[in-house]
DNA sequence: GGCAATTATGGTTTTTCGGGCATAAACATA
DNA sequence: TATGTTTATGCCCGAAAAACCATAATTGCC
């Protein structure tokens, strides 16, 4: 099921979670994805300046995908939304 | 049906329909997100280094959800995805 | 507690975005 | 074709990201 991401901070945590979840550390992860390893923490602490760039190297390394949609009429999140 | 964006391209496809779905110019999607005509016309274009906080501005104007996912074991597009 | 690994943060430099303004190109349509 | 609208592109410049390096803070584990 995909997850809303509606802040910064919330994409974030979903990448936070998508590292754990394949047991990488920043730094690998950094090394998959051609970013640096501060610039990951930063960014899963909830940055709103990242680049689309940055996003889509995060995505390739962690097999995300992103997703579009028109905006859900009940806002109210599931039991695995809260972070 | 959420749409999949896996480039900064496929991303400003969707913005564009977006907007035309709902009837606006650039210039009114400016004012509305408090962007520039210039900058949205980038980014339909597809423009990879655009900001986080610019996507969000855009979506919360459009009345779209970004949303994350693990990446589709079937990358087969639908109708509706061949831009 | 103590240690190692991991993550967060600070400073500096380089690179790039986005605002701002102008204008060209594309598009519609009378 | 001509005119008006919409979209794309070029340039300058200030602001900010991201690379880079160092290191502090945190976390996990013995």
């Amino acid at each position: 099921m995909a997850q809303i991401a509606r802040t910064p901070a919330q994409m974030g945590s979903l990448i936070q979670r998508a590292r754990r979840r394949k047991g990488l550390t920043q730094t690998e992860l950094a090394h998959l994805s051609g970013l640096r390893q501060e610039h990951i923490s930063r960014i899963e602490v909830g940055h709103d300046g990242t680049k689309l760039a940055s996003l889509y190297a995060l995505f390739a390394a962690l097999d995300l995908d992103l997703l579009v949609d028109i905006r859900a009429r009940d806002p109210s999140p599931g039991i695995d939304d809260i972070f």
